[in-house]
RNA sequence: GCGCCCGUAGCUCAACGGGAUAGAGCAACGGACUUCUAAUCCGUAGGUUGUGGGUUCGAGUCCCGCCGGGCGCGCCA
């Protein structure tokens, strides 16, 4: 079946055109019908606004044209109401019929529930996370990857085909560093510091000793022997080696997958960045100065040119950068989304406009800018420095508060606004606490299940269902928003803003738990009983899924 | 100094492309368990959307100024 509001935009945009045709007045280019949710439900299920944006160029008083618009609108048996409203809204109220349908649909194809063609099928990368391999996880990166990873979830219930990609800064001077770092550790645990002072701006974090640990278990002390610029590589590669290997443990616990992992010093192997340069150099986006190569950049709106190769002949970290999305695109991706940390938000005229340079619109590439966590326990704040090495790891917070609460508090503010995280509050099991508030609508929904099994009640077919018997209005409402799931996860998709269906999840479970206060559904008489099990059902079903792209569980009881 | 983002109830935040009476939660106060789980629900109170202009049928949303906050402005990554 076509989604209601598609019907409903075939519909005024008819009766748009024969108005328009009667009067032999031209609609504007490029013309669409806008519906939306009218915000007083009793108004009507939906509401467009055509008449007072047309008033112009029909030249005539909103509410008239919504009359006559409404006199040229064709039948449609959805339909059960459409009435002109103030200066000239258009509002429309459907059948209890549709809202059978509704369920139905729900009900006997809970798969296809939600899913859109937005993608068409396209192909999208979404690349996040990303750290250097020079330490574990911290909280930033686990806000990222939460984002990244439901925003993945969303495309690919869009339409979407989806790869999630992690890209592995493994070739610059900061693996030198955690190296420089490493190394150190190993001469002090082995009794002789003064040979490897540790660099200033090294790694302090207490990992560095484990690292340095496991190369002395598996090397010995062979190391002490050699010169220190001798046995650096073996330093920097055994410390990625170990480090990724333990970034790939905490993301798997937190139920965080990638596709590909792409290593920056790949780039290099298979000569992309220099084949990117003389890719741009061809183009004449490129020049020299200075004893550089600069990349003209402002010829696509950046404020200034950025430089490409360093006079002392090495590549800048943002020549691998253009090289790595021009690799992106190669491989066929239509769309690509990169999570950045929002302070690299100046970062991003420059990409955009290698972009453009790279032959693709702007728009194909889309960067999601991941503000702040900002830690409390209780009242103080916890204080975060890479420097000392005292940042919060990833895996300590989800230790301690669990994957659940950790991936849904990630979530519940759009990526791009700072977010205050209580662990106190996380950890607490009251109603201040929402992710148990969304959980226990589940756990409420088994019981009733569970409940109905005691007494030998099944499940009753979809047929069963008599949308008239579910008339109070905890069930009109219950409805009403379960029929919102297929926009939100579209308008999630369109936005790529995942906090929108963690929104939805706490709605849908807020109307469920009214609904549930309200209305008996065990025990309520036969054909009533069996009308409000389907309507659990439904809940049910749509709740999970919705749990189900936000990553986070679905207790059986609580 | 220049650029980007932000400013909504005491607190934390919503408000989908400009739409109708700006919504939730927490905190405060008062109520509801003989019931499928009270980790729930119902009610009360709380606002000049930082501020001053502008655009229009209509502005929290768009434009300009100002105030306040965050971030960025490397041949760093």
């Amino acid at each position: 079946m076509k989604d209601i509001d598609e019907q409903l935009k075939e519909l005024f945009m008819e009766a748009v055109k024969a108005v328009a045709a009667k009067r032999g007045v031209e609609l504007p280019e490029g013309f669409d019908i806008f519906l939306e949710r009218p915000r007083r439900p009793e108004l009507g299920d939906w509401a467009t606004t055509v008449a007072m944006q047309l008033a112009k160029t029909f030249g005539e008083r909103p509410f008239d044209l919504a009359n006559e618009i409404i006199s040229n609108l064709p039948q449609n048996p959805h339909v059960e109401h459409i009435a002109v409203a103030g200066p000239g809204f258009i509002n429309i109220s459907l059948t209890r019929e549709w809202e059978a349908s509704l369920l139905r649909e729900i009900l006997s194809s809970p798969e296809e529930y939600g899913r859109s063609d937005l993608g068409g099928g396209r192909r999208v990368q979404v690349e996040f996370v990303s750290a250097n391999p020079t330490g574990p996880l911290h909280v930033g990166h686990g806000r990222g990857a939460a984002v990244g990873d439901v925003t993945a979830n969303i495309l690919a219930m869009a339409g979407w085909r989806v790869e999630r990609e992690y890209y592995i800064n493994d070739a610059g001077l900061q693996m030198e560093l955690l190296g420089r770092s490493v190394q150190s550790r190993y001469f002090e645990l082995l009794g002789e510091p003064e040979k490897a002072p540790f660099p200033e701006d090294g790694y302090k974090g207490d990992y560095t000793y484990d690292l340095a640990r496991g190369i002395i278990e598996a090397e010995g002390d062979r190391f002490l022997k050699v010169r220190l610029e001798e046995s650096l590589p073996a330093f920097i590669t055994r410390s990625a080696r170990e480090i990724l290997k333990w970034i790939k443990k905490d993301l798997d616990d937190f139920r965080v997958h990638f596709d590909v992992w792409y290593s920056e010093k790949a780039l290099y192997e298979k000569n992309l960045v220099d084949e990117t340069i003389s890719f741009l150099r061809n183009r004449g986006y490129t020049y020299e100065k200075d004893g550089a190569l600069w990349f003209r950049s402002t010829a696509f709106g950046d404020e200034k040119d950025r430089v490409l190769i360093r006079s002392n002949g090495s590549p800048t970290y943002f020549a691998s950068d253009v090289a790595y999305h021009k690799d992106k695109f190669d491989r066929g991706f239509d769309m690509v989304v990169d999570v950045w940390g929002a302070d690299h938000h100046g970062y991003i005229p420059r990409m955009k406009a290698a972009v453009q340079a790279l032959g693709r619109s702007p728009d194909d590439l889309k960067i999601l800018l991941i503000q702040l966590v900002n830690l409390f326990s209780g009242e103080g704040q916890v204080s975060m420095s890479k420097r000392s090495g005292e940042f919060v790891t990833l895996r300590q917070v989800i230790d301690e508060v669990g994957v659940d609460a950790t991936r849904y508090f990630f979530l519940m503010r759009r990526c791009d606004s700072p977010l205050d995280f209580d662990l106190e509050l996380a950890k607490r099991a009251s109603l201040e606490n929402p992710v148990f508030y969304v959980q226990y609508a589940c756990a409420r929904i088994n019981s009733i299940f569970r409940e109905a099994a005691s007494r030998g009640v099944c499940l009753p077919p979809v047929e069963a269902l008599d949308i008239a018997s579910l008339g109070t209005a905890e069930e009109r409402k219950l409805i009403k928003t379960l029929s919102t799931f297929p926009e939100e996860v579209e308008g999630a998709a369109g936005e790529l803003a995942p906090h929108r269906l963690v929104n939805f999840a706490y709605q849908l479970a807020g109307d469920f738990h009214v609904f549930y206060n309200a209305n008996r559904v065990l025990g309520a008489g036969e054909s009533l009983e069996q009308s409000r099990l389907l309507l659990v059902r439904a809940t049910q079903l749509v709740l999970e899924k919705t749990l189900g792209l936000l990553g986070i569980s679905i207790p059986e009881r609580m």
